[in-house]
DNA sequence: TTGTTTGATGGTAGCGCTACCATGTTAGCG
DNA sequence: CGCTAACATGGTAGCGCTACCATCAAACAA
């Protein structure tokens, strides 16, 4: 009666946490598990009663869907890829915030993946990225590694390439750096000042600072003005603002006007010139590019171009919305309107 | 000859991309798919030139791992969830990179959610994230719906609760709020300010202002001194610092300092003070709590307290992988120190 | 020799869910 | 009354991967 297996009377200890599923949902409502299914993923599609009965088994089984599970079933996991250079900067955290306002509302939800301004670290997380079945991408900036770019060319869901202008994969939302460089240089030199450095903080990383550079230095170029720069070798911050004000003030001790990267440079170049005692604008110029609240809170205040961060970020969002379900984009490419503030500082 | 099948020769269309799949890979290395599995996450455990063979079709055929199909098999995701309240806040920006910056290298990846400081939404949002499998959770506060304590309870993977002390469902990693507020009062009663008032935003959400409220309160007592307050109903920023000192000069003009509840609220306070030629700390002390970079740069600097920020992310993430790890906790509660930032702001 | 360990590989059987098709039931229509 | 459409539900067959066990050869100890 008794056979070889009889040592062995469980089928076998198998993996997988001990958490009710969808089938053992079922069996408590009386039902299929396709039913529990529709009856949460598309409660329209089914009867009234049954519902209840389904949200009732729910309820009392604590039940918690696999999503994983779910994704798997049905290659899309409602996963959103977001790749942005750096953390540590206020604009992309206000990008990050549109971006995960919107998608949230829609039922999506971000991966969220910082590359240190490393091409090669980009394309790992694009790799991982595409991994969990993500539904839609939104990258900070048009440059790729070629790899990179080969994996998103074959990849097709929608793509948002977002912060600068250009023709990119698919998708684009962005403002003009070169033109917004060169507004600030216009305005400059309106108000007469001729002796004017450009500064930046870690230009070969952070390229579109030097996008506005060049749009800065051909303003400058047609009034038959020199462009000079001095590029610093850390990230901008309030203290980097300051050791660079330092820094023109000794080597170009005869500049009436800085034009800086950023505002965190800005602010900091400004507060510092008050510490030193040297009024602004009188004694030296300062601009910045942003318009963070901070820029605006200091006496006298920042002359900055205010960027639209959480615009940029709820726009890129939308774009992908608009392809995930299949309605008409007008326009690939969307150019974000930036405005220039003009405070006391110059 | 023909039979009624004829008409659909093919199997059945099915759904799932076009992909390469581990099998496919399998079979250009001419080895079992299990042996690919491997050959990617067990290199160790694969002979050397089969590993060679296997990178070699993973390169070939562009394949990427569908990482959904693994965390399925597997029931672990790698994901760790991470739950604040807002992201407008600098603070949990920060902590937030602490632990973006200790998961990304062990190769977890972070889940993101922002309860808005609405309890309803962190359950649903914990509800969310046990259904990606998460490997671990890190959540703001100490304080959550009770439906969603029951979720957490029963869910038994490693859980930091951070931000604030106390004994909490698993892990804890937070700071005393209680003795920050008392150790700011001890210090402007040092000073011999009298007339001291607290000035906090949104202090029902925002409980651990509250308590830190508490804690001054408590020390004003002890010097047999009232502690008035202001709530202001908009969450802390610069602007809303400038309207509060209005306030505070409007209905109790005697006051000779400002306890902040942030220094967002203190550093607006103070360049509005600048703006309205007021001095600070001649005419009226201001006192934040943070220590954000802003207030250090400011002239005068601001008195306040400096929290560990990225510090705390980072220990939320270590104690999580030394779970994770099976590695000996010392302590399930961790006390992150403060430090008393003192400017000439006081 | 025989037994035991180690290293490399493979086969089987799911993980928990949803796409796809099929079925039955009721309503609507000429 | 037959025919179609709309609704409600169920069965089957995977999604692409890994856990678990089994196998087989080579190495080594007794």
């Amino acid at each position: 009666m008794s056979n070889m297996e009889a040592s062995s009377p469980e089928p076998r200890k198998r993996r997988g946490s001990d958490k009710p599923t969808l089938k053992q949902v079922a069996e408590a409502a009386g039902v299929s598990p396709i039913t529990v299914s529709r009856a949460l993923n598309t409660p329209g599609r089914v009867n009234k009663e049954t519902r209840r009965r389904v949200t009732e088994a729910v309820e009392q089984l604590g039940y918690v869907p696999n999503l994983i599970a779910g994704s798997l079933a049905s290659a899309s996991s409602r996963f959103i890829a977001v790749i942005v250079p750096s953390l540590a900067n206020a604009v992309f955290i206000e990008v990050i915030k549109g971006l995960q306002e919107a998608f949230e509302a829609k039922g999506y939800q971000i991966l969220l993946g910082n590359t240190d301004y490393d091409l090669q670290r980009e394309h790992q997380l694009v790799r991982t990225f595409l991994g969990w079945s993500c539904s839609g991408l939104v990258i900070a900036g048009l440059r790729h590694s070629k790899a990179c770019q080969g994996l998103l060319e074959t990849w097709n869901k929608p793509i948002v390439e977002m912060m600068e202008l250009g023709k990119g994969l698919d998708l684009n939302v962005g403002l003009d750096h070169r033109e917004a460089g060169a507004c600030m240089a216009r305005h400059l030199l309106d108000r007469h000042y001729r002796s004017i450095i450009y500064v930046g903080a870690c230009m070969d990383r952070d390229y579109r600072a030097n996008m506005r550079y060049e749009g800065h230095k051909e303003i400058l170029a047609q009034a038959g003005l020199e462009a000079p720069i001095i590029e610093l070798d850390r990230l901008g911050s309030l203290e980097a603002g300051a050791v660079a004000l330092d820094m023109v003030l000794e080597q170009c001790p005869r500049t009436d006007a800085i034009h800086f990267a950023n505002d965190d440079l800005a602010t900091g170049a400004l507060l510092h010139a008050q510490r030193l005692g040297l009024g602004v604008p009188q004694d030296i110029a300062i601009a910045g590019f942003n318009g963070l609240p901070l820029g605006q809170q200091v006496t006298p205040r920042l002359t900055t171009i205010q960027s639209p961060r959480e615009t940029m970020g709820r726009l890129a969002a939308e774009q992908i919305l608009r392809r995930l379900n299949d309605e008409p984009i007008t326009d690939k490419q969307l150019n974000v309107a930036f405005r220039t503030l003009i405070g006391e500082s110059t």
